[in-house]
DNA sequence: TCAGGCTCATTAACACTGTTAACTGTACAC
DNA sequence: GTGTACAGTTAACAGTGTTAATGAGCCTGA
């Protein structure tokens, strides 16, 4: 046929592009409107390149959910360095996760299957996942040094209130202005980490 | 070609198995596998038949979602009717709550875009939703009558750690027994309506 | 009796989806 | 040259939501 001219891209050039596509695509039209071959076209490929770098759509998923897991915990280390307070810790962390999930929704998303997100891998696999709760946990445990048992409970208690509070507020975004839903945020996180001392 | 034979069933009750079969599916599979030739088969039609039931996949989870929430609604009433202390009020309609997640998941999914369930009908949108919201926040406001923006905020906190608890309690339910996570529920839930003495 | 219309349900098709086998072409080693 | 490995393609399969066109049966009116 043609020439077919210039593309000599690196391997991690390639599987880059297409991970930020689909993350692009997820975040204009939704995770549903997301597919292999829409994929392919936006990076200049046939559909089959793809199962080259991800054996399957729910490898790819996975790995963006990890990437999102990654990067929250690189985030709870860096408030870890900057601030001893536990008090202050768990706050700020709590505070990190609203703006997470409100700039990079399609990230949330596909961390939690929502909004049409689906990825049939179980998220409690994700070794990213047992790290960002080892952190948390190790933030309470410097508040209240209890039992391991308790700790976990603590957590558990935190992360629903804060997970619950964004799933809802994501899903009603257009109902109830975003704006109001932080400030309930910022203030029900708030009492909950005075509440520990 | 064949004689076919005895069909002879009720607008209603068609209607009723296209649901029901639909629920079925999800409730064995996961949504992602609810499809609307799956449907039919199952009660023996072919597909056009479904779309004169209901306009479109989307029309049809709606009203799946909407038999949900006025489950819920109803439930509420029957708390409501049951007891007069709103303490005991609110309470009560929080176990109601994880119950009907524990034992109906496929309805919780579809109510909130859960694992692959995904109607792209604006929740916001049913008045059955809206219904849930009033009577909640009647009962928060016979607990304490204060402006009306105050109840709207203790109600999303209410619905927010709920949510959070049961959506967080149903994914992970394989690595952390749903028994503890119940109970942890409970405990959480009581504190938060003592706190609003 | 026969034609028309109404109702119920079907078949066939379109444009998609994930996924895979088979193929083509190019570059390099011997 | 011949062979081989690599990069990327086309074509196909089975499945999806959805809709237009078609058929079969039955009741009514002439």
């Amino acid at each position: 046929m043609e020439t077919l001219e210039r593309k000599p891209r690196s391997h991690e050039h390639v599987r880059a592009g297409i991970i930020s596509t689909a993350k692009k695509i997820a975040r204009q039209e939704g995770w549903q409107a997301v597919s292999i071959r829409k994929i392919a076209e936006a990076i200049e490929y046939s559909a089959p390149v793809v199962y080259e770098y991800f054996d399957g759509k729910e490898v790819l998923l996975n790995a963006i959910r990890d990437e999102g897991f990654t990067y929250l915990n690189d985030q709870y280390h860096r408030i870890m360095k900057l601030y001893r307070d536990p008090e202050k810790r768990l706050y700020e962390i709590s505070l990190i996760q609203w703006d997470f999930a409100l700039h990079q929704p399609e990230l949330y998303q596909v961390m939690y299957n929502l909004e049409g997100a689906y990825c049939s891998v179980p998220v409690y696999q994700s070794d990213a996942l047992q790290a960002v709760g080892d952190t948390v946990c190790e933030i309470i445990f410097s508040f209240i040094p209890k039992a391991k048992e308790s700790i976990r409970r603590l957590y558990f208690e935190w992360w629903a209130l804060s997970h619950g509070m964004i799933a809802l507020a994501m899903t009603m975004q257009d109902v109830q202005l975003l704006e109001q839903s932080e400030q309930t945020y910022r203030e029900s996180m708030r009492q909950f980490v005075r509440r520990l001392r």
